[in-house]
RNA sequence: GCUCGGGUGGCGGAAUUGGUAUACGCGUUCGACUUAAAAUCGAAUCUCGUAAGGGGUAUGGGUUCGACUCCCAUCCCGAGCACCA
């Protein structure tokens, strides 16, 4: 017997693959069409992770699975490759970004060529060449076209280490995400996109796609749609002069977003951010200006970082002379300045009602103001008085939804109707707010998309003329950026001085480039058509691999799994889909959401449960283990080594265990060779006992169809390797096989481990690859077991077990149960209360 | 603080979704083969108990004939968000 040699077979059939390029997908194909995506990787020094088998694995499962169920698949790869570590490489090495790039792809390319991922090679794309992001810049100018693309002074979050403009969600923890280092604040003029215009249909549409829940509530709370009022509260110099109500007013209105209207007659304050346009105005009015001013200047210093803190308490300063109207009560009521306030959500101003929010409950203690309660959640008033005023307690009494109290006219109203008569009296306006912010879309650094405009003294912003694109990036001597904070590009006179397209006069190029995340937002439509130099991708080739929603039964259409990991929910995911809804409004893709199911994959930590990570030395190579245990080992192992959905930690010593498995199943296949028709292992020498064997060996293959096809489906791969493993400890005790129902057993098998499955499976005498024959089914009558092991139980408690024929009813059970031995036993000195028959199960008597 | 996950042998984990808790794998122990070792094969492996039997899925309570699974409270771990009005 030949032994198991992992490395002849995994090269032989890598190469056999790739000539006859049988994963190769069709644009033209009758079959169905089925489109998995896993995210194109980020090629780094580093080489492959782990954690990119993980989810490659699974997805090149599915991909295999869906071939042998009949479609045409696309399975498409490609490199993510704009972007700062790659930059910060070439600052300290003086390489070339583009040399360290191709040197980092080459690896990755080998890399997941050993591991036999069943990728179309031949749409390989890679998001720095120029025919990929001549299209990037070209998707910009159509953004630039319908005003979504603008550019605007702001305070952006400035990394002072990386030099470098950070989106907000570029920021964790008020530090720059990729160093760490704490974010300022800095004014600069920036490009920016408008995902606010979307943030509606980005949520609504939510609805229409299968995604994992927990990937749908992280959006959501990223998207943070609330709905509420604007409501208008008129500001008062006081002491008021008596000129009745129109002399009262100073005729400053301040503008305030609330999500619950409802509680207005509690408001017993108003607050305004620090940033607040208001307050500049009333300079004048304010009697305490320089109290005021100095708040301000102190909140504005410490930055979002400080005011974020948790632990910090409320700070505020009173708008001396400044009195607001509560419109619904007419009341005077004091204004502050308040940093707890944030300028850019909502309006930049709130009604404070401390009776029913905790934060503002939290100031009003402190500056010892007033309390009123107006919605009543449960119990009565005298009851929620009798609770401390000032604790947690009294808050949460009254912090529900329930009657109005204290509300004047609308006393006794539930909260939920109260909201909008009362916006109706006050004559406000029904309003949603977002917490989302428009995307910041500049970089000031080399190694990004250039951003295709030229900036002209007379004509303004022009955009560069399509068929000038693509803005190929220059030649540069040094990638560190300039401490002005503009980008390297900045320095190359030759490319910046250019002739403007309008008026061809003196003009000069935009030096900022775009974010990776760009290059990223689209490229699972370029492998559609790769190689495509009029479109992006002709709308043939998007029509056929996006489906319309119809033609896919129902559901939004467009990729038809894409698995990725979490931390990109909020990022990548959400920009994908708010570039595919714009180009969906240009009718230039056929679905209006990208992708139509997206699932996650736990994180693969080092065997302490901690981060792999260089600095502490405990990343686990692929290259490693494939060399020493073989490419389908470590398939297997890290779809066996827990719930693909939830982290795990990684062990070398259990790599051993998938490796026997398929020792074990070589093993069998050898022996079967021997033999045409069917397998008897040694010890056994045939006759009826393995006649009768083969029976039983049949009817476990199709339990473990059933399972396997099932679990692959859920994402088990975990518990779908088990049953396999089960399957073939079982053949080793019957000792006996047909030959069919082993080459079945090993079509359930190759998705996971496709080189050995292939091997046994042309040793065994077949043409054509097993990657292209037909994935089995399972015969439902061969399911059924013809005797079932149910369990007696006496008041919950296992006493015996017994054998029942898959046919017999509950009585004949109930029966067959009481004249057991055991139970007879048991049962002499009590009287039978009650009988429960679960079927093919159990039986539990109650005595 | 809020939201979403999760807590099961020495370890990774299973449990048909309310029906025999610990499948499968790792490790460990014993045995076979071997001059020996490795590999392989066989057996054992939650816990107390000689046994009959008892206990046991983070903790405390509840619902149920029956709870890892459902409900209430508490503790711990992870992820995300965070003064979002």
């Amino acid at each position: 017997m030949k032994a198991y040699d992992h490395k002849k077979i995994e090269k032989k059939w890598q190469n056999i693959w790739d000539k006859k390029g049988i994963y190769k997908a069709s644009d033209s194909s009758k079959k169905p069409k089925y489109y998995s995506l896993i995210e194109f990787p980020y090629p780094s020094g580093a080489g492959m992770h782990v954690g990119h088998i993980r989810s490659n694995t699974a997805m090149d499962i599915i991909s295999r699975k869906r071939r042998m169920e009949g479609y045409n698949v696309l399975y498409p790869i490609g490199w993510d490759a704009f972007g700062l570590p790659t930059e910060n490489y070439a600052i300290k090495t003086g390489i070339h970004p583009i040399k360290v790039t191709k040197d980092n792809t080459d690896t990755f390319r080998r890399q997941l060529k050993a591991l036999g991922f069943s990728f179309d090679w031949s749409r390989e794309i890679n998001t720095t060449d120029p025919k990929y992001y001549k299209w990037t810049q070209w998707i910009f100018l159509q953004f630039l076209k319908k005003g979504l693309a603008y550019k605007a002074k702001m305070n952006i979050n400035w990394c002072p280490k990386d030099k470098i403009g950070l989106a907000n969600e570029e920021v964790v923890d008020g530090c720059c995400e990729r160093c760490g280092t704490a974010v300022e604040k800095r004014e600069k003029e920036q490009w920016m996109l408008a995902i606010t215009k979307y943030a509606d249909r980005l949520d609504k549409d939510l609805d229409t796609v299968d995604y994992l829940s927990k990937i749908k509530i992280q959006q959501r709370n990223w998207i943070g749609r609330s709905e509420g009022a604007e409501i208008e509260f008129h500001l008062t110099p006081s002491p008021s002069p008596l000129q009745g109500e129109g002399g009262r007013r100073s005729g400053e209105v301040v503008k305030v977003f609330t999500t619950r209207p409802d509680t207005l007659y509690g408001a017993t304050y108003l607050v305004l951010a620090p940033e607040h346009p208001s307050l500049v105005k009333l300079k004048s009015k304010i009697t305490n200006w320089g109290k005021v001013t100095q708040y301000i200047l102190d909140s504005k210093a410490k930055g979002g970082i400080e005011r974020t803190k948790d632990e910090k308490e409320k700070t505020g300063v009173e708008l001396e002379g400044i009195k607001a109207i509560n419109p619904a009560t007419s009341e005077e009521i004091s204004v502050w300045v308040a940093d707890y306030v944030l300028s850019n959500y909502g309006t930049g101003a709130i009604m404070a009602v401390p009776a029913h929010d905790e934060r503002d409950f939290e100031f009003a203690k402190k500056y010892d103001l007033k309390i009123v309660p107006v919605v009543l959640s449960g119990g009565s008033v005298q009851e929620g008085w009798s609770l401390d005023n000032y604790s947690n307690e009294w808050n949460a009494q009254y912090s529900n939804f329930g009657k109005l109290i204290n509300s004047g006219r609308f006393d006794g109203l539930e909260s939920e109707i109260a909201k909008k008569k009362i916006v109706d009296f006050v004559g406000g306006k029904e309003k949603v707010s977002f917490k989302l912010r428009d995307w910041v879309f500049s970089r000031q650094r080399y190694w990004g998309e250039p951003i295709p405009v030229v900036h002209c003294g007379k004509c303004g912003v022009v955009p560069v003329p399509e068929k000038d694109l693509p803005v190929v990036l220059p030649k540069v001597k040094n990638y560190q950026p300039t401490d002005s904070g503009e980008s390297p590009l900045a320095n190359i006179t030759k490319w910046v001085n250019v002739k403007c397209p309008k008026c061809k006069g003196l003009a000069k190029r935009e030096t900022d480039t775009m974010p990776n995340w760009a290059g990223s937002s689209w490229y699972y439509l370029r492998y559609i058509d790769p190689k495509n130099k009029k479109e992006f991708a002709s709308q043939k080739n998007l029509k056929y691999w996006l489906g319309s929603p119809k033609q896919s039964g129902g559901g939004t259409g467009g990729v038809d799994w894409y698995n990725g990991g979490m931390e990109h929910t909020t990022l990548h995911l959400l920009y994908s889909r708010f570039w595919h809804k714009f180009l969906y409004d240009l009718k230039l893709v056929p679905t209006s959401e990208p992708y139509e199911k997206r699932t996650s994959h736990g994180m693969i930590l080092a065997s302490q449960g901690e981060k792999m990570s260089k600095s502490k030395g405990n990343v686990v190579n692929p290259d490693d283990i494939v060399k020493t245990y073989g490419a389908d080992t470590l398939r297997l192992y890290e779809m066996f080594m827990g719930p693909f959905d939830q982290s795990v930690s990684w062990s070398t010593d259990s790599l051993i265990g998938p490796r026997r498995f398929l020792e074990k199943v070589w093993k069998i296949a050898s022996q079967l060779e021997q033999n045409s028709a069917h397998l008897t292992l040694p010890g056994v020498p045939g006759g009826t006992y393995a006649t009768q064997n083969f029976a039983l060996a049949t009817a476990l293959l199709h339990k473990t169809i059933k399972k396997v096809t099932d679990d692959i489906e859920g994402m088990k791969f975990n518990t779908a390797i088990s049953t396999l493993m089960i399957f073939v400890n079982e053949i080793g005790k019957f000792e006996s096989i047909q030959k069919e129902d082993y080459e079945n057993f090993l079509k359930l098998l190759s998705p996971f481990a496709p080189h050995i499955t292939e091997e046994i499976w042309s040793n065994l005498g077949h043409k054509n690859s097993i990657h292209l024959s037909v994935w089995p089914e399972y015969n439902e009558a061969l399911i059924k077991d013809k005797e079932i092991k149910i369990v007696i139980q006496i008041n919950g408690k296992v006493r015996a077990e017994m054998m029942i024929n898959g046919d017999d009813g509950e009585d004949e059970v109930k029966g067959q149960a009481l004249s057991n031995e055991i139970i007879s036993k048991y049962l002499k000195d009590f009287e039978v209360k009650k009988v429960i028959y679960v079927k093919n199960r159990l039986l539990n008597i109650v005595v």
